[in-house]
DNA sequence: GCGCGGCTCTATAACGTTATACAGGTGATG
DNA sequence: CATCACCTGTATAACGTTATAGAGCCGCGC
């Protein structure tokens, strides 16, 4: 169908090895030949065959990048950042949705997808270090996000507990005392929650404020629905809370809608933080304040620790990478940063 | 490095056709040697290189889907079903990201990436019938949203002026009379934002109201951004509007955002109705009312079309498919549904 | 004049799969 | 009993690319 290295080598009367060569550059073509060839390329609009480069490659030049929900504006926003990265790198990079299904983070792990792809990005929500030991596909894994410790391979991730220490400390210092923390999960398979709710308990501690159990909400799921029900049974405890703190920003503009019809003002009557910094909140009213993790940083790092190990450079350094994150102070905690 | 088909015509003991001819079912095989081979492949744990079988097929079982912005919610949302869909029929989808650049839509379309992919649907922005007549890439192209029409491709997408007099016809119907359109563009080159102004005016027409050019404010963008600032624009006039029709769900955001910031009450003061039904709009203070076009139906429509064509089957009925859409009355109107 | 290294370029064998043509055997049919 | 059709299975040629081995040519030094 297509024009192929055959046509190509007719038209500049050259052999289709020579036209191979000037497409990549592995040995060195004279001048002359190479100017015919390009001129002969050019003319008939050649584009190689990835499959069959791929085949004799054992390269595809195809990346995963596998997160919980398209949906979640801080995926979608880390996809972009990650397919042009990817991009300016010669790689085409492929969305994966797991739907936070445990299944489909398996079977990507070790799947019979991989046979097509160099290497993946993995957002894990619902597999933990063993899995990742026992996976046996052999190209390279990157995680992300969540925290998954301890296994060969590179981790980027802000410091959960330290975001949540900022976030507390912020709200203690405007004055709050019954800080609610919304995104709990029952089970022990969501180290992101687990480590959020942590950073939010040393750091009542350390304020001197003692841990309430009830003011910790459990949620099935991390959106806006989810984060709105949870609001709506904390408003309903006998004394609710003067703060709310979000897994992530979709819960934490859940609790803002939730606030909203029930009547109450923030930040005057209850404050609300979450984490993430998606634009959306840019846009809420009152405007949401924030922890942002730098998800530049993350995108192009995740992409670019995973073409190293495909193209099998020597990666130095630590193979866990903490990314920066700052606190984005706006209406919601009613002290916007100029 | 994987286990090819080598491995398992050995293993069992029969020849390299039959093994693949008992994986594909291309051609019957004995059912003892069937047995017997099947049990080499679960022993062995082999699967297809998909590299190599496209190669010899003629196809990689990719298709692309590209759009303007991943980050709107409107496109993610499309895309998760798209991408169901796709895995559904045995595909793999790719999101591709324009950023409504006209070169990058224009790579598509006769691209050099078309060689790695069996089709493309694309929302187009930037380029309008003629670009698509001149492509030469032969792999079958499926448009959606945007107004290209006229072209010998399948076409999916609302129809935009109806859904203009939808949005219209209810504001009159709530007793607005200076009705403001936010989202029109400067350029001949985005048709949706032209059939929206254009519905937009014949509804003005219908309901015997003046239209006013000042109350048409144009947009470099359909974000967030562009809404908020569209819409200080429109409140700064002398007599501002006592209702807005945003291009999108994310422009009328936007201006719920401007217009809470300059203190107007939202329905009382002014009326917001949007185009897209984003999840995002039943969160926001006060919730958006909104023109939802059915996603669903769209993104299973989109693939469905494309893997036909690109498997030659015979596709019946019209190449423009408009899809239906409905009103959906939230808080920024007054009158939500019940 | 001969051998040798360096430079271009070529011929060709893979990569793993699928489709085509064919071989061998068996049963049915005339 | 010969012929034919059929059913299983095999050998092999592609698909388009890249990497390896090597061919031809030129100039240089002995």
């Amino acid at each position: 169908m297509g024009v192929n290295l055959k046509d190509i080598a007719q038209r500049a009367g050259v052999s289709l090895a020579t036209v191979s060569n000037v497409v990549n550059g592995y040995r060195p073509v004279g001048e002359r030949t190479r100017q015919r060839v390009q001129q002969a390329i050019d003319e008939l609009g050649y584009s190689p065959n990835l499959g069959a480069r791929h085949l004799r490659r054992g390269r595809t030049g195809l990346i995963a990048l596998a997160v919980p929900e398209l949906t979640n504006p801080y995926f979608a926003e880390l996809a972009e950042i990650a397919i042009s990265e990817a991009a300016a790198l010669g790689y085409t990079l492929v969305m994966e949705n797991t739907a936070a299904d445990r299944e489909a983070e398996l079977a990507l792990l070790d799947g019979s997808r991989q046979r097509i792809i160099d290497g993946l990005i993995l957002s894990p929500v619902r597999i933990g270090r063993e899995e990742v030991l026992a996976r046996t596909a052999g190209s390279p894994l990157v995680l992300i996000g969540e925290g998954v410790y301890d296994v060969p391979h590179d981790h980027i991730a802000i410091d959960n507990v330290a975001a949540s220490h900022a976030a507390i400390r912020h709200l203690v210092a405007i004055g709050r005392r019954r800080i609610a923390f919304i995104g709990a999960t029952p089970g022990g398979d969501r180290q992101s929650a687990h480590l959020r709710v942590r950073g939010y308990r040393e750091a009542l501690a350390a304020a001197g404020l003692p841990y309430r159990p009830l003011l910790v909400a459990g949620t099935d799921a991390f959106g806006r629905l989810d984060g709105m029900r949870a609001m709506r049974d904390l408003l309903a405890l006998g004394d609710p809370p003067d703060a709310v703190f979000g897994y992530n920003d979709l819960v934490a503009i859940g609790a803002l809608r939730a606030l909203a019809e029930a009547g109450h003002r923030v930040p005057e009557d209850v404050a609300v933080v979450g984490i993430d910094d998606i634009e959306e909140g840019r846009f809420t009213t009152p405007t949401l304040t924030t922890i942002a993790p730098d998800k530049r940083e993350i995108g192009r790092l995740a992409v670019r620790r995973l073409i190293a190990r495909i193209e099998g450079a020597e990666v130095t350094g630590p193979l866990t990478v903490q990314t920066p994150f700052r606190l984005l102070r706006r209406e919601s905690t009613g002290t916007p940063d100029a």
